[in-house]
DNA sequence: AAAATAAGGAACCGATCAGTACAATACACA
DNA sequence: TGTGTATTGTACTGATCGGTTCCTTATTTT
């Protein structure tokens, strides 16, 4: 006995997702995402709280999308060698970016953003984060390099790559020239070599 | 026969910078800005006609301080093993969180922020990422393991380096846990040996 | 067809934003 | 001590922010 929704949440997630990824959190103001997701203000607070809460679902989708597509790379028997993986990881960011796209990581405009003085946001990015580093522990498993560290050696060097991440698709954002990004990312494979 | 100015400008934009550091460009409000520098709207506007303005003076007071006391360790004799000097940036970065400093690094909190919309602040970046990238080199010149890579192989290691670098203050900034921040820096060194 | 329910849409809310105008103030010079 | 001038501080501007209210419209169920 309810009018049904005449737009698909899931539909209007992922076009958010989109004004997000390109303005960042606090950039994106409300008429951007009505714009975006092709409805109105009523609709909007009906269907999804606030902005924030909103971009929460979003998060989750960015997960559910980006990050796991990211991750079954990391773990694709498709790619024998763990650190063939993990650089294809890292020349996929390169390419995004000689490719025309530069807002980057949502997770990493993020983790610069509003994570700094929201908990709820700042506990999503570390979860994504955390998605990523997982991928990359299971690609340095099967890496003949570094199959035999230690697993908190593995960790560590997880850790780090997260951190090489966030820093390239930071660059990339704010239109670091793209030789420093394909040096960086070339410097990177000489390492996992 | 004019009034002078009852504040001191260089004061007033190291206040400014505290702020900006701590509330990245979007996030710094007039009214914060007015608080953390003691002065009045009035006075902010006649000496530094507005925000965006003072922001560009901001960073390169950032440029002369911050990023020229990482300079100035990079190329510092009294390291002698160039790879140690890198590691003193690091390390010193994994301290400031350890000793309560959550701010990150302005460069990367702007590069993250308004570099992707505004020319003038991102080129403002670039140049300081670039003095430290060049200080680096400047390191890996003395170091006894990187001393005879080529010119082009070192840059390539100083761009990664770089993200490197801002990848790690940009998770400070976004409050990940301390052991990831240890672990990347570990890592780092652990290459670097 | 009528009743119940929710989507849709527009007008509106107070708060806050960056920036401006102008009068009061304090200083330097004569 | 008066006069000119730049600084200062306050009040204000218009725009925009995220969010709410409420009426209309559409759709499903009885």
């Amino acid at each position: 006995m309810a009018r049904p929704r005449t737009f698909n949440t899931d539909d209007a997630v992922e076009k958010a997702m989109q004004v997000f990824w390109t303005h960042g959190y606090e950039g994106a103001s409300l008429p951007d995402l009505l714009e975006g997701m092709g409805l109105t203000r009523g609709s909007l607070y009906k269907a999804f709280t606030d902005k924030k809460t909103l971009f929460l679902k979003v998060l989750e989708h960015y997960e559910g999308q980006a990050v796991d597509s990211g991750v079954a790379v990391l773990e694709s028997a498709d790619i024998p060698n763990g650190a063939d993986r993990i650089m294809t990881v890292f020349t996929g960011a390169y390419r995004a970016v000689t490719e025309g796209d530069q807002r980057g990581c949502l997770l990493c405009t993020a983790a610069a953003g509003p994570s700094t003085y929201d908990d709820e946001i700042a506990h999503a990015v570390s979860k994504g984060l955390g998605a990523l580093r997982d991928g990359i522990c299971v690609a340095l498993q099967a890496s003949p390099k570094h199959e035999d560290m230690s697993d908190e050696a593995q960790g560590a060097l997880a850790d780090m790559l997260i951190a090489q991440y966030m820093g390239l698709r930071t660059m990339a954002r704010a239109r670091i020239d793209t030789n420093t990004l394909r040096n960086a990312v070339r410097s990177v494979g000489v390492m996992l070599a």
